[in-house]
RNA sequence: GGGCAGGUACCGAAGUGGCCAAACGGGGCAGACUGUAAAUCUGCUGGCUUUCGCCUUCGAUGGUUCGAAUCCAUCCCUGCCCA
């Protein structure tokens, strides 16, 4: 069997390939072979920059290749210091299972496990590396790695000019390169993916693969997302978005893409969906408030990918109506809970209902918001911060409140 | 173990006895303008309270004082240098 795409080109083309070990890595997946991506498994979602290696994955597997998902059961309890000023906490054992099983059932969306050919597999590396002697591991991998050449790496410079590195997280790229030896050699895999900043560990792997098993390995980073204002990647008003739904309504989901830049549209395109290039490249170039449709298409294909087209559709029809003249805004995705007629009867405060509404952290937030016109009910201002919502502001069934032009909340009477 | 320098709100960073809920910058939120965009301008940005005021916060705990982020003691943590 051969492959059916050439990897390398593929995510060439699409902007996703920030540095590789060599320039035959193209000819080396030119045959089908076994690839890995790790994830930590710091919390119980993964977030939307996890999607850059999530899509390698999933291109790895398109191009014929067979990816492995490999969850940091047991580097998670380490800490992985690249891209970070401090060190993390420290996670218990339970969290980290627990983390990790969750993980994997995300990546499951995108990526097809399989015991076939191109299957994806998802393997922890606790497995592996928990009940490790110490001794027997340091006598294994110790002598191949030159403390001088480790103190070279961004990972680890970039913490010392910081706050320092503790000898715990010094250990974290030892512990990952071993992943790469132990996966060669348990299901011959020979290519390591990951983020940018992975770069460092993915190269220490390489080199501890030549060094004790003398096997050629293969690096391929992809680039850290970046946004066309030099914002962060993956923050909104409501903090990280994850592609948990319990974290991060689908709605949401699907307005954190569908608010990008029109500078990003391009970029987004390639790196989270399938679309062709061609698409890509049409889509991108549209001019003006045109864009916006294009916009639609974003949120719209990632959305699916990651909730599925049921939930995508939900979302994009909620969306449509709720911006458009008529601002329906009784689609199910729509933030919103029930509320007691009996509530509304005696009254409530506007502070606390939006707090209620999750539109404002705290009464003084909420009171801010107020002050500063951002609150409407319905369609009508409310600048007062001690108005009273009674059901005289009931319409159709239901209240709606709304913070800013985009984020809303919705009450419905209570039958 | 020794010496030195530090630990301030989301981040960076001023403040070094009362005028400090704490300058300034970034970030964030909101308003105006727009295309659910960017840029720009404006306001807000600890909590509770109907603008008075009260409470909590400046690594932790005690203390000095009418009064402390600011002074003292002890402890914890970080960086640099030495061993």
């Amino acid at each position: 069997m051969s492959v059916t795409a050439d990897l390398f080109q593929v995510l060439n083309e699409r902007g996703m390939v920030a540095q590789s070990t060599d320039e035959a890595i193209s000819e080396r997946l030119a045959k089908p072979c076994v690839g890995y991506i790790g994830f930590d498994p710091t919390a119980d979602s993964l977030h939307v920059g996890s999607l850059v290696p999530i899509m390698g994955l999933a291109w790895m597997q398109r191009c014929g290749h067979r990816p492995l998902v490999v969850v940091g059961g047991a580097t998670a309890l380490i800490g992985d210091p690249s891209g970070k000023s401090e060190m993390r906490k420290m996670l218990s054992r339970d969290d980290v299972a627990a983390n990790a099983a969750a993980i994997g059932d995300q990546i499951g969306r995108v990526v097809r496990f399989g015991d076939d050919a191109t299957g994806a597999a998802l393997l922890n590396n606790a497995d592996w590396l928990a009940d490790r002697s110490w001794i027997d591991f340091l006598r294994e991998v110790g002598p191949h790695f030159s403390v001088n050449r480790m103190l070279t790496m961004d990972s680890v410079k970039g913490r010392m000019e910081a706050s320092g590195i503790s000898f715990l997280e010094f250990n974290y790229m030892v512990m990952q390169a071993y992943d790469f030896l132990h996966l060669q050699r348990s299901h011959g895999c020979t290519l390591q993916m990951g983020g940018q900043d992975q770069w460092g560990n993915i190269v220490m792997g390489i080199e501890l693969g030549r060094r004790i098993a003398e096997v050629s390995l293969a690096g391929l980073t992809m680039p850290l997302v970046t946004k066309a204002d030099g914002g962060k990647f993956g923050k909104s008003e409501a903090g990280n978005i994850w592609l948990s739904a319990d974290r991060t309504p689908v709605y949401q989901f699907y307005q954190f893409w569908r608010n990008v830049a029109d500078a990003d549209v391009g970029r987004f395109l390639s790196f989270f969906t399938f679309l062709e290039m061609d698409q890509v490249n049409q889509l991108a170039s549209a001019e003006g408030r045109a864009i916006n449709e294009s916009k639609e298409v974003l949120a719209f294909e990632i959305t699916k990918l990651v909730h599925g087209e049921a939930a995508a559709q939900q979302a994009q029809a909620d969306a449509q109506k709720a911006f458009s003249a008529s601002a329906d805004v009784t689609g199910d995705s729509i933030p919103h809970a029930a509320i007691a007629a009996s509530e509304l009867e005696a009254g409530i405060g506007i502070l606390a209902l939006l707090v209620r509404a999750e539109l404002a952290k705290s009464n003084s937030e909420a009171r801010r918001l107020v002050q500063g016109g951002g609150v409407r009910i319905h369609d009508a201002r409310i600048d007062d911060p001690t108005h009273t919502v009674t059901t005289a502001a009931l319409q159709d069934g239901y209240l709606l409140l709304r913070a800013g032009k985009k984020r809303l909340y919705r009450f419905d009477l209570e039958a």
